[in-house]
DNA sequence: GCGCTATCAGATAGCGCTAACATGAAACTG
DNA sequence: CAGTTTCATGTTAGCGCTATCTGATAGCGC
């Protein structure tokens, strides 16, 4: 007798078996899942009660088809690596999650072509919005943002030119006050060690090491640029070079806080004293600035609280509020401690 | 005269529309993109070509509903600050990108109710598999997975009663080798700090330890174990407890490399000598390990490869091969170096 | 009581795609 | 050359949900 053959049916529970069991309409099911308010209270009991009963799930990507929107925030980054992103991300998702948003996530390793193909996929899910992080994206990615209309913040550093929103502090004025920090400290010839330039997040703090100098009449020549990561052993590597170059070096900043723990490590390997006889300083004021002997000095950047305002700056723009464009400047703090 | 006024339409490029200018019908693309090798070569070019002009985009919610499948990989981690767990993702990702997957990123931030409600966010969009790294869930969780009869994959230790797959390497073994290593260097008053010892994979290495200690006829008594994070900080703040509790400590297992190089840099703050005095070790090789002075013992855990791994399984037990139930068990790889 | 609006519930018609089946033509079979 | 098989393509009918409209009921002033 079946003639039930033909067609598949996932045979899980769906929207019209709550409301078969409520004895409702499936409209009237969805509205009370998604707008409560504009059902009244009878029926809505009902309906939470057959819910619970048949343990519906619902599908979101019927309901993606139906409504042309997602619920889906897509969120790129250059590398989990990356000091910061993780923190980031948290805070972004403990804005979003409860808004009912998930996060989908793309690692784009530093490579602008994976960068191209995580976009692509990523559009096909016609996302709610796109957060960036690092903000180092090629031009073609950046068009093509722009031309999707969608959302985009680009949390971390301010940007050139944002494609829509923008979530960060300046990388610019983090580099120029360390810097003049340690000029106030006494230290007349500061280095600074720098990694993967091309990230403009790193390349600002550099700048403003390097106007700070010139603002007070020493010259920035003390530089490194290395397209390692920067990593702890990266900071040691480097310091020999740093040595055997500019042997007057009395200071050394470098662009993450890896790079300056790596630093440091390197002048206990070689019994430099720390700061007596090269003051160091770092960026992100990780963990291991606090914990290390001596302690390093930092620039502390609020990457969880970025993950923050991001997301709150895509929920006000999804709903309807304009606030595309808004660029937003967290504060920095300059962590001084017993490195400088 | 616009009758087109009752239905929305996204305005978006279909399917359809890509159909009517190649001149062939709807599913002939849908073959043409899915399934290549179906369709005749003519047929493939002339819709590429169309694909191409205007610039189509998928539909993922559509096909996701009709298909009843979707190209959604859910991960679920309990902090993306866990060590290794950027590493294992980027593994994950690497492998399942080019097959058209995409991750879908919860971070449980080490709250059980968090993962519940990302669990349940995550089901709604009917996932091809999970991934779970860690290996702490709640049993509701556990259960709910089971039920959902969803290809899973734990990541990270071996797991005591695997939901599904399973991709890791014996955590006890790694805390067992290296405390016998540090047995065999000569250290007897060997010392365990651990932290966050719910976690099963951190409690595995503790018992290693143990087990290592108890099979020489050492009492495994020196043990901390504190429910902070285990970070570089938390590692300095315990040295001193230990000292305190155990003045004949002469090495210390960290259950992490984080809390091993916070220890050493405590031990240079109070001038002990690192290995003369006491030595230490810890898990995860992370490239701190190798920067620090002097460089940390440890055990090094193929995070990246883990994330290959369960992305291969994934993809053949989506392929249809029957690997479910499989239990991979990686190798990990004793770092000897200065600190003992 | 009347019309009027406000409020809530239901009926209808797809959203864009693909599974399943149907079709027609070419490629075989003996 | 009829009959079967194969293959590439087209047709049909939804997948489960929501936008939109229509209808029913209740509340309001007069």
């Amino acid at each position: 007798m079946s003639e039930a053959k033909k067609r598949r049916s996932t045979g899980r529970v769906t929207l019209n078996d709550v409301a078969q069991l409520a004895g409702v309409g499936a409209m009237t099911v969805s509205r009370a899942l998604r707008t409560p308010e504009m059902v009244s209270d009878k029926m809505r009991e009902r309906i939470e009660a057959a819910v619970e009963e048949l343990g519906y799930i619902p599908n979101r990507a019927a309901g993606a088809l139906a409504s042309a929107t997602s619920q889906t925030i897509v969120v790129i980054v250059p590398s989990l690596a990356e000091a910061g992103c993780g923190e980031m991300i948290a805070g972004l998702q403990q804005t979003l999650l409860d808004e009912g948003y998930q996060i989908m996530l793309g690692d784009a390793q530093h490579l602008k072509q994976q960068e191209e193909s995580l976009l692509t996929s990523f559009l096909q899910h016609n996302p709610a919005a796109v957060v960036l992080f690092g903000g180092d994206l090629g031009e073609t990615i950046r068009a093509r943002l722009k031309a999707s209309r969608l959302p985009v913040v680009e949390v971390g550093a301010m940007a050139r030119s944002p494609i829509d929103m923008n979530v960060g502090v300046s990388n610019f004025d983090a580099g120029y006050q360390l810097t003049r920090h340690l000029i106030e400290r006494g230290y007349r010839n500061i280095g600074f060690l720098c990694a993967r330039q091309e990230q403009w997040m790193l390349q600002q703090r550099m700048q403003g090491w390097q106007k700070a100098l010139l603002d007070n009449y020493l010259s920035p020549d003390a530089i490194i640029n290395t397209s390692e990561r920067p990593s702890f052993s990266t900071g040691a590597t480097m310091l020999g070079e740093f040595l055997l170059r500019w042997p007057e070096l009395d200071a050394l900043i470098c662009v993450n806080d890896e790079l300056a723990a790596g630093v440091l490590f390197e002048c206990q390997r070689r019994h430099l004293a720390v700061p007596g006889k090269l003051a160091i300083a770092g960026f992100d004021d990780l963990d291991v600035a606090r914990a290390c002997y001596p302690t390093l000095t930092s620039v502390k950047i609020p990457y969880r609280k970025m993950g923050q305002e991001a997301a709150e700056l895509i929920l006000r723009q999804l709903a309807g509020e304009s606030v595309s464009g808004t660029a937003l400047a967290l504060d920095f703090q300059l962590q001084k401690r017993q490195s400088s």
